[in-house]
DNA sequence: CGATCATTTCAACTATTATAGAAATATCGA
DNA sequence: TCGATATTTCTATAATAGTTGAAATGATCG
């Protein structure tokens, strides 16, 4: 995960909307959720969710799939980690912290 | 820290030249860097460096403090801490995952 | 196939963000 | 105090982001 990819993420999740959105994908699990379920329980036009997810989408946080008439979107937990990662890393001159020992002591699941 | 809070520091921290100056500040450690040496370093108008840098301070992810005729500014770890245990807090349905175990075996500098 | 439902794309508008240069503020050294 | 240095504030401008409603696309069901 490069900086600009970083960027994007961050600033997919730096709105309102938006960060309520993956939070509720993040509790919905891989089932994920409808868009129109998605637009419902935020209550925003299903036009402003779908300008909003398609930014998650973009930054790679969420993914898509569609089931029957709906399109289900999906919380991706491995982005996440690689998110939170990149935002340790390189703390401290990459001397100290152990941010390999981190990851993988973070459930699989976030 | 509240959900916006939490937005305003994934925007403060969601474009190119503020996150490579809280990378900077991460590296620099705790005596911070200068205004001028973060806009040498990043190569932008030390205007634009203001303008970006109050909004990593308005976000609480940096703090400063004044030497001499220079302001030097800092990277706040316990506020990074508190943005990466925002993240992961909520995931999952808060069930499964241990965010507290996870932040306690993080290093005090990130 | 035609009607319906779910979602996305488009268009228009408003608000916010990023930029640079000039002016203002604050500190230090002579 | 005066001049030099460091940073911020102000001003203006260009670009990006967010909102809504209407139209278009894609998929299902009778």
């Amino acid at each position: 995960m490069n900086s600009s990819a970083v960027v994007r993420a961050l600033g997919a999740l730096a709105q309102d909307h938006r960060l309520a959105a993956y939070r509720l994908l993040v509790q919905a699990g891989p089932d994920g959720m409808a868009a129109g379920t998605l637009a419902e329980a935020l209550e925003i036009a299903p036009s402003s969710l779908s300008f909003h997810i398609a930014q998650l989408a973009n930054a790679g946080l969420v993914t898509q799939r569609r089931n029957g008439r709906s399109i289900l979107y999906a919380a991706d937990y491995a982005a996440m980690n690689a998110l939170m990662g990149f935002l340790t890393e390189n703390c401290c001159g990459g001397g100290v912290c152990a941010p390999a020992e981190l990851v993988r002591q973070t459930p699989e699941c976030c």
